[in-house]
DNA sequence: TTAATATATTTGTATAAACAAAAATTGTAT
DNA sequence: ATACAATTTTTGTTTATACAAATATATTAA
């Protein structure tokens, strides 16, 4: 028999976790964009000039998929990537953030922290804290 | 300027969130069915022979969706539930889950639920209590 | 009764995701 | 050098999802 605690606490992971995702879904939509192309975003510009593979943006990204190259083709569309086959190892490709992707980042970025702080709104420094510090140990 | 503690919650709890589902997607790939079909099984034991409707289940279901329907038309294809329009109102339907659907489930959940009481092992239970208790203030 | 509105479900369509297989390139062992 | 295995990316296909519009029935008001 399964503990009401186990079966209450998985289920509130899942629900909160569709309710945060809901609200990021709000900004995303109006600015014309998905989670997971803005997760690309992310972590081009986190790689400051570096360039990436597809490869190292999947192994980052929070929800591993295989298809990143139709993400990364849409990206393209926008003009706010690049890609360029790899001159060192012409298996891998290098995708960079343009600055017009960069410019993007800037203008929908506070929208989300914002988005962000007001979802946790009703927890203390503290609470947050001890949150990621209990979640971190579930699951791994 | 977003606090650390903030993205860090957040970021976790979609993490996990992804962990999770993971983990419990194993168990119902191996039975063949979705996650989402499983819960609609779920929902309609809840009603002990009661009729539900589309309706009635779509409120209760974790991933609110507009399709029910076709979830369930999967699950009659499985002879997992039954369909008739209600005698009341032909608006609605009656959706009842069948015996084969409930020895369906009697066979699954103790695998889910060893699988939910494995991923929190690491976890007491003053600490899973704690842990939804935090995640209920969040995004409400 | 008739029209207008509300409710419940279904369907169509466009987009996204999961999964496996293919293609291209590189590395390794003999 | 050749064959074989490993890596990286792309593509095809199937299934799932989101959204809007359509259909059918019921309820309400004039």
């Amino acid at each position: 028999m399964i503990k009401k605690s186990t079966r209450d606490s998985i289920l509130s992971i899942l629900k909160t976790s569709l309710r945060i995702n809901k609200k990021l879904n709000d900004v995303f939509k109006k600015y014309e964009i998905s989670e997971q192309q803005f997760n690309i975003l992310r972590i081009l510009r986190g790689q400051r000039g570096k360039p990436s593979s597809l490869k190292t943006i999947q192994k980052r990204m929070v929800h591993l998929m295989s298809n990143t190259t139709r993400l990364v083709d849409k990206l393209i569309l926008k003009d706010f990537v690049s890609r360029e086959t790899c001159k060192f190892n012409r298996r891998k490709i290098d995708i960079f953030i343009t600055d017009k992707g960069l410019k993007f980042l800037d203008e929908i970025n506070p929208i989300i922290d914002k988005s962000e702080e007001l979802m946790t709104t009703n927890l203390s420094e503290e609470e947050k804290n001890i949150l990621t510090k209990l979640l971190n140990k579930i699951a791994v």
